[in-house]
DNA sequence: CTTGACCCTGTAGTTGCTACAGACAGCATA
DNA sequence: TATGCTGTCTGTAGCAACTACAGGGTCAAG
């Protein structure tokens, strides 16, 4: 019943250098090694690697990921940290998408200017080498 | 009148390592040198910084402004190629808006489903861990 | 016994910067 | 003149989360 990286890969849909990607930076624990060197997962590493990628698949970064799993481990604690996690992110997509509604409308606006013709007359080109000609400032850096 | 890299900087809101950077990647080109080394720029450095820097705030790619300049330098040429630039990116944008549209949506459930106690028996754990308790795969690998 | 699919390690590339380290330039003050 | 201080120079490494090789080894089938 063991599984090869191959099998793992597939089971849960990763590719099989994400896999050991998960193992060198520590998310997903060393499984023993075959006697031709071959990894050998049980499982539970099936498990935690569905866990990690379904976490992934909802856009959690790796670091709260990490937290997620130790957290995972001391099932008798109190779970306000998972919900302040998942909240933060929650939180995070929500500024994101907020932040790309704004361009699309500026973008939306930009695009719906151009009346065709020569580059030298295009308002596209105008917009971006001119930002006064359009509203906010991004509030980059 | 020339300009230090700092002053460059300061004018279009970059940091001076990104004006060096744009540089080093050919985006901005170099400038001339002062007696001391110093990077010594023209208004045309600055005007081209800022359709830089303007691009960047509202999400185009490098290689998409490399584009939009080099269009900008043949100005009889016909807008077609910007606009599919920019269309292109709108388009862009609106796909990640919609991806992240469903995640907010699968969080928003998720995190809703917590009604505090362990971590043993927290629904978003479990979310987390069995992901046919959740709709969609996001279709990543 | 050879073919082919799989696996191994290690390293470098991706995107768009950002952050140093260690040295030099240029101006003001003591 | 010495001493700071701020700004600039080059070069390199780091970030996030993978992805993509190169150059080998392993294993089951035919």
């Amino acid at each position: 019943m063991p599984l090869k990286i191959g099998d793992l890969a597939k089971a849960t849909g990763t590719k099989v250098e994400t896999v050991r990607y998960y193992e060198r930076i520590g998310l997903l624990p060393a499984p023993e090694r075959t006697s031709g060197n071959y990894r050998s997962y049980t499982l539970a590493h099936l498990d935690r690697l569905n866990f990690i990628r379904h976490a992934r698949g909802l856009g959690f970064e790796i670091a709260n990921i990490r937290s997620l799993l130790d957290l995972a481990d001391e099932p008798e604690r109190d779970c306000a940290e998972v919900d302040r996690i998942a909240s933060g992110h929650l939180q995070a997509v929500e500024d994101k998408i907020a932040r790309l509604a704004v361009l699309r409308d500026e973008l939306s606006r930009m695009v719906g200017q151009c009346r065709g013709g020569h580059v030298g007359s295009c308002r596209i080109m105008e917009v971006l080498a001119d930002h006064t000609l359009c509203s906010s400032d991004h509030g980059g850096n």
